[in-house]
DNA sequence: CCCCAGGTCGTCA
DNA sequence: TGACGACATGGG
């Protein structure tokens, strides 16, 4: 076990608010997750994280860069704070929120998936895909599936995607193993490019229009300067900010002018308190299995 | 039977 | 370019 002290981390937002589908709350209030190469479990007494992983080399360093515990996220409230007032109360109830640092491939799949879906529904889809095409992995007596490589799924059908309950973001999928597969949309060498570039680029892909292609950098490549507008954060935008053009276009500009390089971040904390609040009026029944 | 879910595509002015 | 209907599936 790895233990790491000091953690000014809410981990139970962290892990619930969106931007991970593959993990499983267990009865201790600890969460076990499938990270991109082994499946790790972490409990959060007060300022400090307990760690059990399958594989427990490197554990450590894994596992904060995982939860991105390095980035001082202070300063980026305090930075945010500046840019508009009313983000204040988005920013509370998020204090602790970090933004994960995820497989970026992972998050092409998952989010082509999320378009005009429902979280739990991703959590199913995505977790099936893993459990059958991805290498199995034995933690505390239970089976894990971790989520499958480029090469893992070149050769499958779409009849045989269709069991994944991906309804017709099927041929998305194909087109994105293929052209992922083929280098035609090279994933290493996005870190090169200016976001403006990359979120382009990871257009060509179908199925991944402005809003996937802002999450899968937010998640995938850790950058801050997008605007994943969705339903949830246009009807809080609608509520807070007068703003009367609610257009996703129109919204986009907003939050840019207003949020600046950390808006992906700021849509992130209204997406998690605008999804909770419903929760708490008991219409988000989020359910997590990992099988 | 209706509407909605972390939207995008193809088509047609 | 910009508007607009279609789209699989599950849940309320």
């Amino acid at each position: 076990m790895v233990i790491i002290e000091n953690i000014d981390i809410n981990l139970e937002d962290t892990i619930e608010c969106g931007q991970c589908f593959r993990y499983t709350k267990e009865k201790d209030n600890s969460y076990t997750i499938v990270i991109i190469d082994r499946v790790v479990n972490i409990k959060q007494v007060d300022d400090k994280l307990f760690v059990n992983s399958n594989d427990e080399t490197n554990l450590k360093n894994i596992i904060t860069n995982y939860l991105d515990l390095n980035t001082d996220y202070n300063e980026l409230n305090i930075s945010l704070l500046k840019s508009d007032i009313v983000l204040k109360k988005y920013i509370d109830s998020s204090i602790g929120l970090k933004m994960l640092r995820q497989d970026p491939f992972e998050m092409v799949v998952s989010y082509i998936i999320s378009a005009r879906n429902s979280v739990p529904s991703i959590s199913k889809s995505v977790n099936s895909i893993a459990s059958s095409y991805g290498k199995k992995v034995i933690f505390n007596n239970k089976k894990y599936y971790l989520f499958p490589k480029v090469k893992d799924l070149i050769n499958i059908k779409s009849e045989e995607l269709n069991k994944h309950k991906l309804g017709y973001r099927d041929k998305f999928i194909l087109d994105a193993i293929n052209k992922i597969y083929t280098k035609q949309v090279n994933l290493n060498t996005i870190n090169n490019l200016t976001t403006e570039e990359a979120l382009e680029y990871l257009k060509t892909i179908k199925g991944i229009g402005p809003k996937v292609s802002s999450c899968v950098l937010l998640f995938g490549y850790h950058r801050f300067d997008v605007y994943p507008i969705d339903t949830w954060v246009i009807k809080t935008i609608e509520e807070d900010f007068n703003q009367i053009d609610t257009s996703v276009k129109a919204i986009t500009e907003f939050t840019k002018e207003k949020f600046g390089k950390n808006s992906g971040l700021a849509i992130q904390y209204m997406f998690h308190t605008s999804r909770n609040k419903e929760a708490k009026n008991g219409k988000n029944n989020v359910q997590q299995t990992t099988r």
